[in-house]
DNA sequence: TTTGTTATGATAATTATTATCATTATCAAA
DNA sequence: TTTGATAATGATAATAATTATCATAACAAA
C-alpha cells in the first residue's frame, strides 16, 4: 500500500503529471479488492464511498497504474478487459471456470520453458504471452457430482 | 471444400436450417482465404464478388460455421473475433507477430500434457485453453537487425 | 494572485457485435 | 408445380465496452 502508492508517485513526478485525490483513492480501492476486476468493478466500488468520482477517470487512472507497473491488462474473453495486481506479483498464468468466473493463478516453469523452445525453433522472439485454462473449477466440479443446483457460488 | 460443403448439409439438415445461397457462398471464400480472418475481413472478400450479401449474414454465417465445427472462433487481443479453419485441423496454439500481425501456429505435445498436471493439482476439469505467444516473428526480427524500414509486411 | 497547464466529469462518439423486423427464399408436403 | 409454414436475409437500430471531446476545476510554481 505505502509502496505502490510511492510507485505511482514517482511514475507521475516523472510523467510530470499530477497526484490528484481522484488517482490515490482509485488506486487504494484497487488495491482493496481481489485481483482480476474489471473497470465496471472497480467503478462500482470507488462509487460506494466516493460517488462523485467519474466513470472515465477509472478508466483513465486504470490506465496510468498499468503503464507505472502497478497493475497488469487482462483478457479473459469474457468482452471486457480484467485488472490485475502487479506489484510484487511475478508471471503466472490462469485457470478460469466457465460456470462461476473463478480464475486461479498458477505457474509451471517447464511449461514457460519449452515456450522458448517453440520460439527457437520458428526464430521467434517471445514478448509476452499468455495461458488461459478453461474449465470446471474444483467448486463448480463437485456441484455437477452432487446435482446441487447449477448457480454461481461467487457474487449475488 | 467438397468435404466441408457435406459437413454444413450435414448440420444443416440435423438442425432443420436451410441451406442457402448466401451460407454456400460464404463458406467457399472463407475456405479460400487464409485462416484467422476476422468477419469485416470475410465481408469485405464477400462483397467484392457479391455485393448484395450483408455483413450481418457474414456474422450469422461464421457462428453457424462454428457450430457446425468448420470454423473456429479465436480472439488474440487486437480487440475483433477471428475465425479458423476447423476441418482436419487439430489442436494448435500461436505465436503472434506483435509487428505485422503474422499469426505462426504450433503444437508441443509436452505443453499439452503439462496442463493436465495443472488441472489435476488443481482439481480442474480442463474444457479448453489457449496459449498465445507475442513478440516478434522471424522476418520481423531480421529488419530489426538490418534497420531496415519497419512496415509490415503483409497487407497494404 | 496570476498563469499555463493537466485532470475531471458529463456525455458524445466509436467499434465490434447482436437484435429487430419487414420481406424474401427455402423446402417438404399436397 | 403450387403452396404454405417458417427460416433466412438485408438494412438498420440497439448494445456494450471503451475512448474522445470539451467546458470547468484543480494544480503548481512564478
Ligand atoms: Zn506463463
Ligand atoms: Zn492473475
Ligand atoms: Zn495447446
Ligand atoms: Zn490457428
Amino acid at each position: 500500500m505505502k509502496k505502490e502508492k510511492d510507485i505511482l508517485q514517482h511514475y507521475i513526478a516523472h510523467k510530470r503529471l499530477r497526484l490528484t485525490r481522484q488517482r490515490q483513492f482509485i488506486l487504494e480501492t484497487f488495491l482493496s479488492m481481489e485481483s482480476h476486476v474489471s473497470a465496471e468493478e472497480l467503478y462500482k466500488e470507488v462509487s460506494k464511498r466516493d460517488p462523485s468520482i467519474g466513470l472515465a477517470t477509472v478508466y483513465r487512472t486504470l490506465h496510468l497504474l498499468s503503464k507505472s507497473g502497478l497493475a497488469q491488462e487482462r483478457q479473459f474473453g469474457d468482452g471486457q478487459t480484467r485488472y490485475e495486481h502487479d506489484f510484487n506479483h511475478s508471471h503466472h498464468d490462469h485457470l478460469i471456470c466457465t460456470e462461476c468466473g473463478d480464475i486461479t493463478e498458477f505457474e509451471h516453469p517447464m511449461i514457460e520453458r519449452l515456450q522458448e523452445e517453440i520460439a527457437d525453433r520458428n526464430k521467434f522472439s517471445i514478448y509476452t504471452h499468455r495461458l488461459d485454462i478453461y474449465g470446471l473449477c474444483k467448486r463448480c466440479n463437485k456441484k455437477g457430482e452432487t446435482f446441487m443446483p447449477t448457480n454461481r457460488h461467487k457474487g449475488g
